[in-house]
DNA sequence: CCTTGACTTAGAGTGCGCTCGAACACCTAG
DNA sequence: CTAGGTGTTCGAGCGCACTCTAAGTCAAGG
């Protein structure tokens, strides 16, 4: 497969491509007669755990630490799964941050929508603003 | 306090405080008859507040929304009620994708474990292809 | 008085992760 | 034969969020 379709099948662009062989992240993959990279299917695979890493904010020098020791083959195992155990704790560490977070945003939005209550119910209850009709502003 | 200290309880740098107050972060404060930023402790929680956004990955422009309705008063508590909320959905579903690849992870972290128990006691272990040398650019 | 250290400004530099421009090569369809 | 599309390389450029430099001001302590 070309650069273009392994573009499509991957989700990354084809600069992407070349720039993650350049750094050592992909493997450099065989050439045609006329100099084209031919990508074998398999790269998918690893492309698509690059995409694991990366979403779960492990930064490229790291993933080339990784790539390093998957190139050296399996004798570097131990050391490949001790990088992803401690890769694992720090994306628990920062699920657990998130979730702090998301609880200090629930009660700051819970503390606008009590003003707004005040507000709809303080001089005219009766006309009440209705909760759906308002649109965000153009920024 | 003047922007050292302000630095030091905030936990940002001054020159962060600086960048932060240029773009529109944070208001301009008062400044003293020799023109340094006199800061008033109440801005310890907007700081706070903004660090709460950044961990959980807004980027700058859109907290400078935030912050522009906030200096425009409690007529803007609808709008920066919806933005939160819309932030707040945009965690959530960050977080839940975080937790699908945590559980990837566990998965190949356990393969690991899995190949290395069979090396230990002795039986075949998997044959790789060995992957062919290439020269990475250094980064 | 003089030094030290914290402050001021405008603007340049850094690190990350791409993203693209230029100029050229090659294959396929019309 | 030629145009269009896809590929190649190298190196420059970009967007983000800082981070720092340079050159200067100012107040307090020895």
């Amino acid at each position: 497969m070309k650069i273009g379709e392994l573009a499509k099948r991957s989700g990354l662009t084809a600069y992407t491509i070349r720039y993650y062989e350049q750094i050592g992240l992909l493997p450099a993959p065989d050439k045609d007669a006329s100099g084209q990279r031919d990508y074998d299917a398999s790269i998918l695979t690893w492309i698509e755990f690059l995409g694991r890493l990366k979403a779960t904010g492990m930064p490229i020098r790291e993933m080339l630490r990784y790539a390093a020791l998957r190139e050296k083959g399996s004798a570097t195992d131990a050391e490949r799964r001790t990088l992803l155990e401690a890769h694992r704790r720090k994306v628990r560490d920062h699920v657990a941050d998130l979730q702090a977070n998301l609880l200090v945003l629930d009660a700051k939005i819970s503390g606008y929508a009590d003003a707004e209550k005040r507000i709809e119910t303080q001089h005219d209850p009766v006309k009440r603003k209705p909760l759906r009709a308002r649109r965000p502003r153009t920024l």
